[in-house]
DNA sequence: GACAAAGTGAACGGCTCCGTTCAATTAAAC
DNA sequence: GTTTAATTGAACGGAGCCGTTCACTTTGTC
């Protein structure tokens, strides 16, 4: 009995926090500037998530659910093993580097520190499951012949690594974003893997 | 004239910022701490720096400026090329992966948003700087016919980034240290990158 | 319509910390 | 020994923000 709690509010009020915590820090997000924003009263946030960093990880929880989603590898691309491994790489790449993944990545990264349960989540909810999710992707490739390996988890690894490149860190540091070497980079990615775990070197 | 500025007070204080801003962060940081600990006042690091900024800044390039000083590769490892490469792959996995440099990365990564200028002197104290380094080795090794490539930059690049692995990703994100891994993660960085661009596939 | 719980606005205590001021002290240069 | 400048300790103003309290209003259930 009496008033529900207003989810649609709850909601609100979680993705303006996780707006202003991924924009500009932790420390440097007010309470009071987050209630504002999702035309709530501050009293209220406190009523539900007691605490700022309950608030926080309630926002950092609600990030990873929706990493969660990104990259089924359902509809797999279709072609050559190098064409498949192109696409591949391209999305990965571009999924990577995406401004507001590399914020998330500093962010999740700065507050580990000081409460390690944070950055487990985000593994769990992203890196892993997509090393695993490509990894099975690369143990069919396996089966069906394309590729020659015996650690899909390691080739995972070291393809996605690839793509990554250091443009990875340049942007995680701030540089410009540099498009003209993106394709360069998935192009000798996919042929530095090809060479050393496509089927045609193993005939 | 007058009484000289205390040079080794100097370099303590910033040593001792150093410590607090990498360990803390810069928003825990209080410069009444960095004073007590350095056996100083907070008004000679005012006087001295004019800003707590300021003070984070010269500690950022203090770190960088012992950065340049690792990675020479002077003294190269002899053997074959795949040995030679295993003792190098080794020896940057792990300068990467030492907690204070992950540490390191955390704290600049974090600072560059509101001070872009900062990730840029690091992206130029360490990253580039080793990525030309070990790409000019690449390229002597292509001379002397050990290795067949053309664009040294980017299989410096890849074999690197092959070197890091996640390993790199779940450290920063507080997951505990996996030494089993370790040299199997650098074989198999070898065992593509010879693959790909050792002289005796291209024979 | 009565009730109960959620939401609001304002104000407050407490805390931390930045950056400044000032008078007093120290230490080097001349 | 005098001068010049760095250094110090203490204290202060001011700001920002967390988390709480309280009286009051809204909004839903019974």
């Amino acid at each position: 009995m009496g008033r529900p709690l207003d989810a649609a509010k709850q909601q609100g009020i979680i993705d303006m926090a996780a707006r202003h915590f991924f924009e500009h820090g932790y420390a440097a997000t007010a309470i009071e500037q987050i209630a504002a924003d999702a035309g709530v009263s501050k009293v209220t946030i406190y009523n539900q998530f007691g605490d700022k960093r309950a608030l926080f990880a309630a926002a950092v929880a609600c990030e990873c659910e929706k990493l969660r989603g990104h990259f089924s590898l359902d509809a797999m691309p279709q072609g050559t093993i190098r064409e498949r491994l192109t696409v591949i790489g391209e999305a990965i790449a571009a999924f990577l580097s995406r401004p507001e993944m590399i914020q998330f990545d500093r962010r999740i990264a700065a507050e580990t520190e000081t409460e390690p349960a944070i950055g487990e989540v985000f593994l769990d909810a992203g890196p892993r499951r997509m090393k695993h999710g490509f990894a099975a992707y690369l143990r069919y490739c396996a089966e069906t012949g394309d590729l020659v390996l015996d650690d899909p988890e390691l080739a995972a690894e070291q393809f996605v690594s690839m793509c990554k490149g250091m443009d990875d860190l340049e942007r995680r540091f701030g540089a410009a974003v540099t498009p003209e070497n993106f394709e360069r980079r998935i192009a000798g990615a996919v042929d530095v893997f090809l060479a050393a775990y496509g089927a045609a070197c193993h005939r």
